[in-house]
DNA sequence: TAGGCCATCTGGTCCT
DNA sequence: AGGACCAGATGGCCTA
């Protein structure tokens, strides 16, 4: 939650307050005695889990156990935000500390537009330099840089335009949602049916748009930082 | 107030 | 046996 709820938002609720913050895990064995126990199922300020009837150990040890476990789960999902953070960090998608962050679906969704469009634009970058240096620089670069199997050839405004959605535009202080990220959850492979790469032109609000047809082609997506999903 | 998003707890399963 | 991974459940925070 580091990850999730440090910079925009104050969910009371942070890792940081338990692990190396501000209680300790001794603090926090101190309280879970104090109440009877780990966290029961159902209470809590921190949410429950399943109450499933199981093999207890004894209770000290098994006190201890658990909160260990718990611990490395909360290590573990804090490690996987990080990593969703870095992800963020390399979108083309605002990055400020006033702007709402992308939820992790978004972020994901996101993240594979993105490597589509990339792929996309470098399949076309061949291909232009094959056109202007012809057969033999064509080949040489087939040769170093083969393109991957399934991936049909799109234009670059296509692709570009589908990584930022086709759907209806929305506020511009809402993050987008997966619908408008351009995706309905499938699990087919990806632009085998790509409903997302034939929209029409459609302008991200607050970005600028990255077609050829808006703005020269640059080596690499800027930063965008100035979008403003507010709150 | 409902819904979205999230962190956390928890038990089960798989792997080393 | 211990750890990693996963998914279900739960409650908190925030926004429309």
């Amino acid at each position: 939650m580091d990850s999730d709820a440090g910079s925009t938002s104050s969910r009371s609720s942070s890792p940081e307050l338990v692990e190396g913050g501000i209680f300790s895990n001794h603090m926090l064995q101190a309280f879970y005695q104090e109440q009877g126990g780990p966290l029961k199922p159902g209470m809590g300020h921190m949410g429950g889990g399943k109450s499933k009837s199981g093999k207890q150990p004894p209770k000290d040890e098994g006190q201890d156990l658990r909160l260990k476990v718990n611990s490395r789960e909360r290590k573990r999902m804090h490690d996987l935000n990080q990593a969703m953070d870095g992800l963020r960090e390399v979108m083309p998608y605002a990055n400020g500390p006033s702007v709402r962050k992308l939820s992790k679906i978004s972020t994901l969704l996101l993240a594979r537009n993105y490597i589509l469009m990339l792929s996309n634009s470098l399949d076309e970058m061949k291909k232009l330099v094959g056109d202007v240096y012809g057969g033999s620089h064509q080949t040489h670069m087939a040769r170093c840089a083969p393109a991957p199997p399934q991936m049909p050839l799109y234009p670059l405004g296509h692709s570009l335009h589908s990584l930022m959605g086709t759907a209806a535009t929305p506020p511009t202080h809402a993050p987008p949602s997966a619908t408008y990220l351009g995706f309905h959850a499938t699990h087919e492979s990806p632009l085998k049916d790509a409903p997302h790469l034939h929209g029409s032109y459609r302008h991200f609000p607050g970005m600028p748009c990255p077609c050829s047809l808006c703005q020269p082609l640059s080596s690499s997506l800027p930063r965008l930082p100035t979008l403003s999903m507010g709150k």
